[in-house]
DNA sequence: ACGAATGATTTTGT
DNA sequence: ACAAAATCATTCGT
């Protein structure tokens, strides 16, 4: 299994180029359709194929088993039409021949039929059906890679955050209003005690600075909420719970960028902001330069089989066929997703 | 069914 | 590299 992952990816990268021979084409379907389990009838698991990396990065910690559960039942099933109809080829291209044979056969008691003419025939049939074959292959490389970025896909499989982790996430995100920027290790522990990963983490404090913004009315219950505060003198306050590596000096009437980002007009002057309206220095950065622990290689999603089928040209939004997968993930996480039960 | 909320990704600017 | 902004795709409450 993991040869014929290489190899395909070997293929892959390699064959790059336009001109790609129907061979080459079918010896990437081939493999793909081999390293997808889809080739083989069943495979049961092999060894425990852990994932190098401890924090699972880009995936869910929690909840995956039955979404696994359910993606590996439709790849059986992709793969039994995919099985089914492969022998329907094999039988129906065999059985053409044997009838064209038995044509020329016949024929030959009129004419002379040399053998390279049967030859040729048979030849011409069983490139046709390979042809078909091929197609078949395809529409199945398709079908798998549809399947995968139904599950995979992060943003299609979105999950609300736990009521737990959004409470820590909030409380920090208004414990540090004027500073809603937490550093790597604040990340790290945000993303430790609600139970996501640091670039969830990012990604919500990226979402909430903006909407926040955007629309100050609408979380001044919520902030209220977190600050324990009424919502009108929300200010800084500091939570008991997680000040452990606050990043801004609170007590220096340093305000962060957050408020003072040029959002044009000012319809969002409320008593906080007015609060954040203070001499600010420079940013007070330095925090998040030093949280250089090399973790969450980020955003690609294991997926090993990237668009060498389906060039995207891509022009403007890609909307409809194949789902804008790209990704140049190295063999890596294969197994997770490929070969485990 | 529909719109708001929300998490993730993409684009853009620095 | 990082953040803002825009956008996408799903989930949730009605």
């Amino acid at each position: 299994m993991i040869c014929s992952c290489l190899s395909y990816l070997v293929v892959s990268i390699c064959g790059i180029q336009e001109e790609d021979t129907p061979d080459a084409q079918l010896t990437r379907l081939d493999n793909m359709l081999l390293a997808e389990g889809v080739s083989r009838p069943e495979k049961r698991g092999r060894g425990p194929v852990v994932v190098a990396g401890t924090a699972t990065p880009g995936g869910c910690p929690n909840d995956n088993s039955i979404e696994h559960s359910d993606y590996r039942a439709k790849l059986s099933q992709i793969r039994q039409i995919y099985h089914s109809e492969l022998e329907k080829y094999e039988q129906a291209c065999h059985e053409f021949t044997m009838h064209v044979t038995n044509l020329l056969r016949e024929q030959s008691r009129m004419r002379p039929v040399s053998p390279k003419e049967i030859e040729h025939m048979v030849g011409v049939i069983h490139s046709k059906f390979s042809a078909i074959q091929m197609q078949l292959k395809q529409s199945t490389c398709e079908a798998v890679m549809t399947l995968r970025s139904r599950f995979l896909d992060a943003r299609r499989k979105r999950r609300n955050f736990s009521k737990q982790a959004t409470e820590v996430l909030n409380e920090y995100f208004y414990s540090h209003l004027s500073n809603p920027y937490p550093s790597e290790e604040a990340k790290e522990e945000l993303a430790r005690k609600g139970g996501i990963t640091v670039s969830q983490v990012s990604n919500w404090f990226g979402n909430k600075r903006i909407r926040y913004k955007k629309n100050l009315g609408k979380f001044q219950e919520e902030a209220a909420i977190y600050t324990g505060k009424s919502a009108t003198d929300i200010t800084e306050v500091r939570v008991p719970g997680s000040h452990t590596s606050c990043p801004s000096t609170p007590s220096s009437g340093s305000s962060g960028p957050f408020p003072l980002t040029s959002v044009g007009g000012s319809f969002f002057l409320t008593l906080q902001m007015l609060a954040y309206l203070q001499p600010s220095p420079g940013r007070t950065n330095l925090q998040s330069q030093l949280g250089k622990l090399v973790h969450d290689t980020g955003k690609s999603l294991p997926l090993m089989f990237s668009l060498c089928l389906f060039r995207p040209v891509v022009v403007g939004r890609g909307p409809p066929l194949p789902p804008p997968l790209l990704t140049t993930s190295p063999a890596g996480d294969l197994g997770n997703v490929n070969s485990d039960l």
